[in-house]
DNA sequence: GGTGAACTATCACCTAGGAGACAGTGAATC
DNA sequence: GATTCACTGTCTCCTAGGTGATAGTTCACC
């Protein structure tokens, strides 16, 4: 809905940078190096948590899946991120299913480290806690746009929350430097290859965006801005 | 989805008795009284966070619209209950309208009190995370099912979950004691009257509920725990 | 005990969007 | 430069569930 609300999402990718040095230290020293393949499953929902990790290079995928298999993508983790503090904070079972994409490497800080941790510098709570909040707005966020916003609208904002994550400007317009097949749009937006594709391609015939293989191009913003504004 | 889900949303209106003694006391005592007639808004989406509010009699209803003026329902704060603190950690917007239902007695202890508080009181935080964190889950969870559960699922696990919140067993079963018109439920699980009420009878008619005026009774709540566990 | 408001029950119809099938196209690999 | 695979483009058909209209019930209040 509102353009504060597009920005909400972008800065759970980004939270990391916000935390005091002492945190950061901790977690770049004391964390234990985990290398997975591509494709490699670090953990799945029900798992539960070994501790929290941060992105060294690669990219983690976490998503959920129906019982039908269908699966919904929930975001990416990409290197400076960390993420897995949830379950570990409330010591319940992991939320969403995690994937390597790519090669990639983390950091593992333990479970009982990172509480300790916490217990050693209480001035670190203020920060936990907004982050927490944080999450709370974004899922709210999202689910009240899926409940209301219909699909075309929903991907138009996706669209531009990921233009602002990974956009490059070049002479076209702006670049979503990041691999986007239509497939992987789809399970962002939760809807059909078919349906998102015809949307796509009407955007495409009015020269808001420009479509690749693998690559999407939004030459117009303010045009896909109004769409979901008015959805 | 597991019936430990189904439980988490009930959670969310009892946490106020695991807090420890110091937190609702100084919620009780220092808390300045506000009193709502019947339907009286309290804030909106968008509004600043006055602070936090202890539901002392009456109840509040919490939801939010799409632009079409369509409201989504989200949760009924009740006497014990208190509601606000998300605002308040995170010095953001409120996220949903809050209208009281009946007159309505609360505690309000303001913002800048509550942060005193915490300062005062740091051992508290352990608590306040657990919460958030259990917020994170539960919204997650709403979203997961609007997602992936088809509508008559999402309904059984609701009578559900408002049986065990609000369940009385009689001779005929357990009959959830709440103001519950059909329009009501509709909004709680997110479906239209019509497709509602259809389901309803469709269970009604093999004889797993009853329906009354207002009010509805669960017969067997073992064959609506398997129409979601299988949905 | 009569009237109106709130609620339940069901029609018939409509729409968004999912599913399957299949053809075209870029791009990577040998 | 041919083959294969990943991706895009478009059909056609199908289904869940929304909408409108309208009638019957229950209740609350005069």
């Amino acid at each position: 809905m509102s353009s504060q609300d597009v920005n909400s999402r972008i800065i759970e990718n980004e939270w990391f940078g916000e935390i005091p040095a002492e945190l950061s230290a901790i977690l770049e020293k004391e964390a234990m190096p985990r290398s997975l393949v591509d494709g490699e499953l670090l953990h799945v929902k029900g798992d539960e948590a070994e501790g929290v990790y941060l992105v060294v290079s690669g990219r983690v995928r976490f998503s959920t899946f129906g019982l039908d298999g269908q699966e919904m993508l929930q975001t990416y983790y990409e290197p400076g991120n960390w993420f897995g503090e949830v379950s570990v904070l409330d010591d319940k079972a992991r939320m969403h299913d995690a994937v390597a994409v790519g090669n990639t490497k983390l950091q593992l800080l333990p479970k009982t480290r990172f509480l300790i941790m916490l217990e050693e510098h209480p001035e670190l709570y203020p920060y936990i806690v907004k982050m927490l909040c944080r999450k709370i707005r974004i899922v709210l966020d999202v689910y009240h746009d899926t409940v209301f916003v219909p699909l075309h609208a929903r991907l138009a904002k996706r669209l531009l929350e990921l233009a602002k994550i990974y956009g490059k400007n070049n002479s076209d317009g702006c670049l979503i430097d990041f691999p986007l097949p239509q497939d992987e749009l789809c399970l962002m937006v939760h809807g059909s290859r078919q349906r998102v594709n015809k949307i796509l391609n009407g955007w495409k015939n009015k020269g808001w965006i420009q479509i690749d293989y693998g690559k999407i191009t939004i030459i117009d913003m303010s045009s896909l801005e109004e769409v979901f504004e008015e959805y």
